[in-house]
DNA sequence: GCGCAATCTCCCCGAATGGGGAGTATTGGG
DNA sequence: CCCAATACTCCCCATTCGGGGAGATTGCGC
């Protein structure tokens, strides 16, 4: 019997030796190769043709979400199942909508893990409890370009008034755009605003 | 010759399992023992007396910081290298304070964190570079009792009033708090010092 | 074409914020 | 013992914020 090509994409050297570790004793899984940022992660997949690629959101170069996209576009049969740290990160969700079959937290134990990746290359999809929680129940607002810019410079401290001079509109109209993103992130001010978007990682840390 | 004796402390079962398998070829080293939140490290270093606990800091039950106060309390000679995500986090220089003898990115090469685990335990110093910057070039800001409080009401989007109430003092002593505040993150306002607050882990994510 | 969402303008208003100054009490370290 | 830091009270004042309503525009999908 054939096994179970993995490809293991993750910035930490740790991480991947892990995994690596965790696989090596499983019969009916093999390690066929490993990138430690998403460019490599494209190249790889296309070069060695896993079945599964475990990967990693947060990384260097390509984040997980783009190259997830990109290696779904290129070989479509290929399976992607995220290892994330944060369940409740929008990412997860841009992710799954970018083409990945399954999602697991990285803090869950062992035994999971394995399971997941087998039930991402037998059924062809996985999401561990906590996830399907966050993408079901959750669903991240989304903003518009408008919106995010207005967001982020709130997060730095500047007014409507400066806000409105630097996009050359009146202060009204940013007035408007934050009423929108206040009520799209069930906020009460701009802290709350602020304090919000940033537990759910939806401006940069 | 005796080998260093290693605790590895980590919540995450692929981290440990990838440390674990990084000592395990190293003939200087060993792993004496593992624990995956900072209550259960407390115990296992009092029970197997290691040379070096590798240690992370965001962890359940207990934290890395204060799980690094109590094992120096009880075992003053045993070393604590932690094993750090974010070389940006206040928390870095607080497990330094708490005792720790060195700190390493978990994104490092292997070779530089068995550098580092082998350096703790011979000279008792071993910090990464992007550590060393931010604990001396950027000294994260302390903040009273009081303080921590009203940045954490704010952050959930309550006015001066709410806190006042709360707290039992006039909404002017809300607002001279906050103005400390604000002094020493260096923000204009709220929403700027939730931001920053949140960036330097200052507030729980 | 119609509705809808996003964008923007202008208006009013009360509440909240941010920045001053002036003063008191307590506590802990030099 | 004095000084510095923390904590609190009260005052004034300009700016900003947050929430209304009313209306115009673009572009996109049905």
């Amino acid at each position: 019997m054939k096994k179970t090509g993995i490809l293991i994409v993750d910035d930490h050297a740790l991480i991947r030796r892990g995994l690596s570790d965790l696989i090596r004793y499983e019969k009916d899984l093999a390690v066929v190769g490993e990138a430690c940022d998403g460019a490599s992660a494209v190249e790889a997949a296309a070069r060695l043709r896993p079945d599964v690629v475990v990967m990693d959101l947060v990384m260097p170069k390509v984040d997980g979400v783009e190259a997830t996209r990109r290696i779904k576009a290129a070989m479509p049969e290929t399976k992607v199942m995220i290892l994330t740290t944060f369940g409740t990160s929008a990412d997860v969700s841009r992710a799954i909508a970018a083409g990945a079959s399954g999602a697991i937290m990285k803090d869950a134990s062992t035994d999971e893990q394995l399971a997941a990746i087998r039930a991402v290359a037998a059924r062809g999809t996985a999401f561990s409890p906590g996830i399907v929680q966050v993408a079901q129940e959750d669903p991240p607002p989304e903003f518009t370009e408008r919106q995010q810019m207005i967001l982020e410079s709130i997060a730095r401290g500047l007014t409507n008034r400066d806000i409105a001079k630097m996009l050359d509109i009146s202060a009204d109209a940013v007035k408007q755009h934050f009423a929108a993103i206040c009520s799209k992130l069930g906020a009460a001010n701009r802290a709350e605003a602020v304090a919000i978007a940033m537990k759910r990682h939806l401006l940069k840390a």
